[in-house]
RNA sequence: GGGCGCAUAGCUCAGCGGAAGAGCACCGGCCUUACAAGCCGGGGGUCGUAGGUUCGAACCCUACUGCGCCCACCA
């Protein structure tokens, strides 16, 4: 006896009953937690949890359906899975806590003071872990978190501070003068991203320095800064100033004579030729200093104020300083030309708004020459493949041109700089186990986020401890991430392994996805309105839905436009597979026993579809091209299982006895077979149809569909192929007519052999068996293969002839112009000659056919009544 | 300024050397017992422009035009 089993579903149903009730379920089934290593070959994502539930935004619920979809199939293929959360959550989530917390205390930042305030973050960051942990669960995942896991917990802090010392002890942790994006209000470096470049009407001052012969002309947008130069410089070509390059000159306002210095860098064509150097305030007037060793003052304060410029302008806020030293220069009649309002672009603070201001200060940097190098070379060498394989021209763009990586950050929170300053000037750099010495100080600066990003890979996994996890899920498999971060994370995560895990790289191939547009292919954007929070359309259409949306539309390297109405297409096609499985089951489909031998055409055309279509998902799969696998699922299953094989297999079911049974076994191979491959794709639904209709436990680790092995039957394929052809004329036909699809009409086939398809044919194009009196006023012509056949139909009245002629008359303008095209390329003894022997073959057999086709309609239209 | 990419049906996109495709939208007809969240039928494109290569070009090459992205810069 079979196992007991319910296999009703209900007539409707609704994506969250059917993903609610099972998500619980695979949690407590441990689905979502990593596993042990299996005596198969480990397979480790790294990257953000895999429900799409838990996702911040529809760019993390893409990212997830993608990775998960990876994840399940290689389930099903029997291999052991790992996927570990992403940074940008737990960095989300502490700026999310201590915001909050900020708040809470009715404070800001600002109020409580640097000093205090860093204390405190490190503070909250021990206390509130767990409940970052916590933010983390609820974000969707359910691997088993553990604090050795976590960002901000010690583990990685140890990770951290291993490769910093490493690093630093290999030469390859620097420390110089550079110049940062200061934020006076801030009164902090900012990061290249955390600037905004934003037109502004500003004003282009050209002023004179020096006197008589040996004056020149520079212009600047900030006056201001005239107090810092420390040089003129003008293009070593450039003739005008060629007997000046070498000389000293007077800087107004100052009393400093500054040299006249020649470099490739200043462009003759601008302007006059001749630029100001402020190398404390300028980044390229920073890399002219440093080339011609020029003096460096810094003439800013913190806060944006003139100072140490020993001028009555000390003290003065830049922008009342830049009016004040304008109205000086004028004043001595230097003002050569005044051109406002002067569009261009200054980098504001992203949070404090304000202009930002270049400013030297003391930073750390990585060498990245030797570790870009590597990075590169894994990929030149093919240990490591990205696909699709255009990105990789972006990538060895990054990788061959990286200069050397600021690490330091004045931000609030973020792993310390190990580095501790003693009373003397003394510094060290301590690793993990060290302590420094009483009262030595920390570094206050905080490492740039891709440090402890790029060490990702392998301090989830417990190192610099040599853990069992390490040694089962390093280098891992698949980085599946969006090719915007390429350059930050990726290079990062690439170099840092080569380097850490000796030469060994973290991944073996990197994925690269678009990112999410809307339905117009526009970015997505908070401040033009067309951001979408995933939640609400998880709640209206299911996160199966949502997933096959996103999957359908991934195209590789390319972005994903997503719109409300595509996630609905979805959910209908959720829909589809409800009724077709509704219907399998109450016709006894099974999928217990083997398929019988004694198989009709309809049987083996749809077998042989599945084998096809289980090669397909499988090459799609392996070619990370998500859009192919979810549009060949989509067809088949709607188009081709739908339409056309459960219509035939009702045919079969009547006919009862061993037929019938057949039919069952078929219907539920073929309909198993697609839930299972569609599972990476829409988990919730093919899970709880698949176990419904095959009465086993769960689907998630169900082996991964395979093809049969059956040897394929073409002919078969062929006449059904011809069915479908003769099956839609007469469609065509009934609707040109205007017979409603339902009524019934008598018609009489003959013609060639329907092979046993007759009774499939009437079926499915509603044809009556002629009665006695039967007396047919219209008429059509299909052309298969097998030759002509005639369909006789008594429509019970005059046809219209109009749209006949209509029809026919379309037919003919196409069989024409078919005929036209191959005549055409027949005629050229080029085409003759040259193209290969199978494509003339192949012409010629289109135009043998289309003239057949011609006659045929020809004679049709002759023998239409003159209307 | 440097680099990369994209222009195919009303919209969003596949196809990338041998008959122009999909989804949605549109038009007409149907409640045909799995499904109206559905079924059947239909209309719609000189594949951005101009040259070139080829027997043959949406597909390869060149130029142009228009969009997009990344990086850099803006004295």
């Amino acid at each position: 006896m079979p196992a007991q089993r319910n296999r009703d579903l209900p007539p409707t149903w609704t994506p969250a009953e059917v993903e609610g009730a099972l998500y619980e379920q695979w949690v407590a089934a441990g689905y979502f937690t990593a596993e042990a290593p299996s005596d198969r070959p480990s397979y480790s994502i790294v990257i953000p949890p895999p429900n799409v539930t838990g996702s911040l935004h529809v760019g993390h619920a893409f990212e997830h359906s993608l990775i998960d979809a990876l994840i399940r199939r290689r389930r099903m293929q029997g291999y052991n899975t790992l996927w570990l959360p992403g940074m940008d959550h737990a960095s989300i989530a502490v700026h999310a806590l201590v915001e909050k917390q900020l708040k809470a205390e009715g404070t800001t930042r600002r109020e409580l003071g640097r000093e205090a305030f860093v204390d405190r973050v490190w503070q909250w960051k021990a206390e509130y872990g767990g409940q970052i942990l916590d933010q983390m669960r609820r974000l969707g995942d359910s691997v088993d978190w553990t604090r050795e896991r976590f960002t901000m917990d010690e583990g990685l802090s140890r990770a951290v501070r291993t490769q910093f010392k490493q690093l630093y002890d290999d030469g390859l942790i620097y420390r110089a003068e550079r110049l940062v994006n200061w934020s006076p209000v801030l009164r902090s470096g900012l990061s290249d991203a955390e600037v905004d470049h934003k037109e502004v009407e500003g004003e282009l001052i050209s002023m004179r320095y020096g006197d008589g012969d040996t004056s020149i002309v520079v212009a600047t947008t900030r006056v201001e800064t005239m107090l810092g130069d420390t040089a003129v410089a003008v293009h070593p070509d450039d003739e005008r100033y060629r007997h000046l390059v070498g000389t000293q000159i007077t800087l107004p306002l100052t009393g400093r004579t500054i040299p006249i210095i020649a470099d490739e860098h200043v462009d003759p064509e601008f302007g006059t030729g001749a630029v100001k150097v402020t190398p404390a305030h300028d980044p390229n007037d920073f890399e002219i200093g440093q080339r011609h060793g020029l003096p460096m003052p810094t003439i800013m304060d913190e806060q944006g104020r003139i100072a140490n410029t020993g001028t009555e302008f000390d003290g003065m806020d830049r922008f009342e300083a830049r009016a004040a030293v304008r109205e000086a220069l004028r004043a001595q009649d230097r003002i050569v030309a005044e051109k406002r309002p002067y569009l261009h672009s200054v980098g504001h603070s992203e949070r404090s708004g304000e202009p930002i201001e270049p400013r030297l200060s003391l930073q750390w940097f990585v060498k990245v020459g030797p570790l870009a190098k590597m990075a590169g070379d894994a990929v030149r060498s093919g240990e490591v493949a990205i696909s699709p394989p255009e990105m990789a021209k972006r990538y060895f763009d990054w990788v061959d041109n990286l200069h050397d990586w600021c690490i330091s950050r004045q931000l609030w929170w973020g792993h310390r700089i190990p580095v501790w300053y003693g009373p003397d000037g003394e510094m060290v750099c301590l690793g993990p186990d060290e302590q420094p010495p009483a009262g030595w100080r920390q570094d206050e600066d905080v490492l740039d986020t891709w440090f402890s990003s790029g060490l990702w890979p392998f301090s989830t996994m417990g190192w610099p401890e040599r853990t069992a996890d390490l040694a089962t899920f390093y280098p891992t498999s698949v980085l599946v991430t969006g090719y915007d971060i390429l350059f930050f994370w990726v290079i990062r995560m690439m170099m840092f392994g080569l380097y850490a895990m000796d030469g060994v790289p973290p991944f073996h191939t990197i994925v690269l996805h678009g990112m999410v547009r809307d339905g117009n292919g526009k970015k997505m954007s908070k401040s033009a309105g067309n951001s979408v929070d995933p939640q609400e359309w998880l709640d209206r259409y299911g996160a199966d839905a949502l997933r096959f949306t996103l999957l359908r539309g991934a195209n590789p390297g390319a972005d994903v436009p997503i719109s409300e109405e595509w996630v609905d297409g979805s959910r209908r096609f959720g829909t589809k597979l409800w009724n077709a499985t509704r219907f399998a089951l109450s016709n006894g489909a099974t999928v217990d026993s083997p398929v019988p031998d004694d198989l009709t055409d309809a049987d083996h055309w749809i077998l042989d579809r599945t084998d096809q279509l289980v090669s397909e998902v499988d090459t799609a799969f392996d070619e990370f091209e998500y859009a192919r696998l979810a549009e060949a699922l989509y067809h088949f299953t709607w188009d081709e299982f739908c339409d056309w094989y459960v219509e035939l297999a009702k045919v079969q079911l009547a006919e009862g006895g061993a037929r019938a049974d057949a039919t069952r076994a078929v219907l539920g191979r073929v309909l198993e077979t697609v839930l299972r491959l569609l599972h990476p794709l829409m988990p919730f639904v093919t899970e709880r149809l698949w176990t419904t209709l095959t009465g086993q436990k769960t689907l998630v680790i169900a082996p991964w569909a395979a093809v049969s092995g059956r040897p394929a039957d073409p002919a078969a394929t062929e006449r059904i192929e011809a069915v479908r052809k003769l099956v839609t004329e007469i469609r065509r036909f009934r609707s040109d007519q205007g017979l409603p699809p339902g009524r019934k009409v008598p018609a009489e086939l003959t013609g060639a052999d329907l092979a046993g398809h007759e009774a499939a044919v009437r079926a499915l194009t509603r044809l009556d068996e002629p009665a006695d009196g039967f007396a047919p006023t219209a008429a059509l012509d299909v052309a298969l293969p097998a030759g002509p056949v005639t369909v006789r139909l008594d429509i019970s009245g005059v046809i219209d002839v109009a749209a006949e002629r209509k029809r026919l008359a379309k037919d003919l303008a196409a069989a024409e112009k078919e005929l036209a095209q191959c005549e055409a390329k027949l005629g050229n003894p080029n085409f003759v000659g040259k193209a290969p022997a199978d494509v003339v073959a192949k012409i010629t057999g289109r135009r043998d056919a289309a003239r057949v086709e011609i006659d045929r309609i020809t004679a049709q239209l002759a023998a239409l009544p003159a209307s």
